[in-house]
DNA sequence: TAGATTGTTAATCGATTAACAATC
DNA sequence: TAGATTGTTAATCGATTAACAATC
């Protein structure tokens, strides 16, 4: 029985999965066919027995005796993600970082195509960058409609951010990845995910300069 | 008296931390010269009490009745993150992401600066990038050396990050911010903290897909 | 003063790990 | 068979929250 979270997965679980992901399609890669707990874990230096509760939380995945088979537990974890089908993607700021992500292959390679670019600059707009046109931000909510576009990417400056953010949610989208270094103000049943270069940064330096003993 | 954790701070509070340091940054630049727990927790989603008991870790920071002074406290969290002098970093890849993040602003802001690029691109080797020269990868450690670098950014394939990785950390490198989707191996006494750009989307899928009430 | 807010202790809650029967 | 490994329960560990005296 569980206490109180009542079927809500932990987003600690949920991180770690994608890490197995990742890990199976490296092994796969290197000709493996199945793997274990005690492999997985050990590349990602977590105990087996926090490999298979996580696993645990979707179903029985492995084979007493035997471990998991990495094409299957593969699909699994595809399917639990979701992105066993492709997502379209929208990038709203074309500036240095914009373009990097535009370009980057790892987005197609894990099942999402970035679809639809945006800036204000119209000196941008029209251009296309990595096969991909960029919009007018005025055009967001028509082209999000229109591509059913469920998750986008924020890469503008710190303070117009959160006015894109607002357009995007009033536009349908349900997922934001945000580049800038504020936090998002955002609605229930929309996720943010924040990513700040400087703080990763940050937390290295911190950990120099305070030595802990854990790696 | 500490349970058994014997002073190691735990990661989710010094990641908390320069999150409180963006905020205070943002109150400031809006004029405000005194902030409350209650206040940074909600612009971040925490109870007050967790802004309270992250910055006890540290020390007395408030003053009972009036709240925090945004600049002094401001000024303990750059001290304890170490970001209250300048760091050099270096930059292993000047591809599309490479390139994004040598001109990337947020870095200098908090106290980072981007002193060295390297890439195994001949054609890429001497080039000035956001005036910044890039080297030749056999140059890292002589160049890492030079400029006494303690912090490196990994953006190159998956299938080189590994040797990168240990080129760096055979040249002094402590810290290392890997945007390489794979897991890096590294000895004890050096960090890594790991930016897969994929599994940012991921997590968002997952959240659409499985619609959890939380937010 | 009354109201606001800290720092800190104790209580609660949740996540990780250890252990082991079941299985191949 | 003996060895390996799963899924799961119970025990441990750690992190968050509630509560409150002390302070301004």
């Amino acid at each position: 029985m569980e206490t109180t979270n009542d079927g809500q997965v932990p987003r600690a679980v949920v991180h770690r999965l994608s890490l197995y992901l990742r890990e199976l399609q490296q092994l796969m890669k290197n000709g493996r066919s199945t793997t274990s707990s005690t492999q997985l874990g050990k590349l990602l230096g977590f105990t087996d027995a926090q490999v298979r509760k996580d696993l645990a939380y979707f179903g029985q995945f492995g084979y007493p005796g035997i471990g998991y088979r990495c094409e299957e537990l593969l699909v699994a974890i595809k399917n639990i993600l979701g992105t066993d089908h492709e997502w379209p993607v929208a990038i709203v700021g074309v500036g240095n970082l914009g373009r990097a992500l535009l370009g980057y292959r790892g987005f197609h390679n894990q099942g999402f195509r970035v679809v639809a670019a945006f800036d204000t600059d119209s000196k941008k707009v029209g251009e296309k960058i990595e096969g991909i046109l960029v919009y007018p931000t005025e055009q967001i909510s028509e082209v999000i409609r229109q591509h059913r576009i469920r998750l986008g990417m924020i890469a503008v400056p710190a303070n117009s951010a959160q006015i894109v953010a607002d357009e995007l949610v009033r536009s349908g989208v349900e997922g934001i990845v945000n580049f800038a270094p504020v936090t998002l103000a955002h609605p229930a049943g929309v996720w943010v995910e924040r990513v700040d270069l400087a703080i990763e940064l940050e937390q290295l330096s911190f950990s120099v300069v305070n030595r802990q003993q854990n790696t």
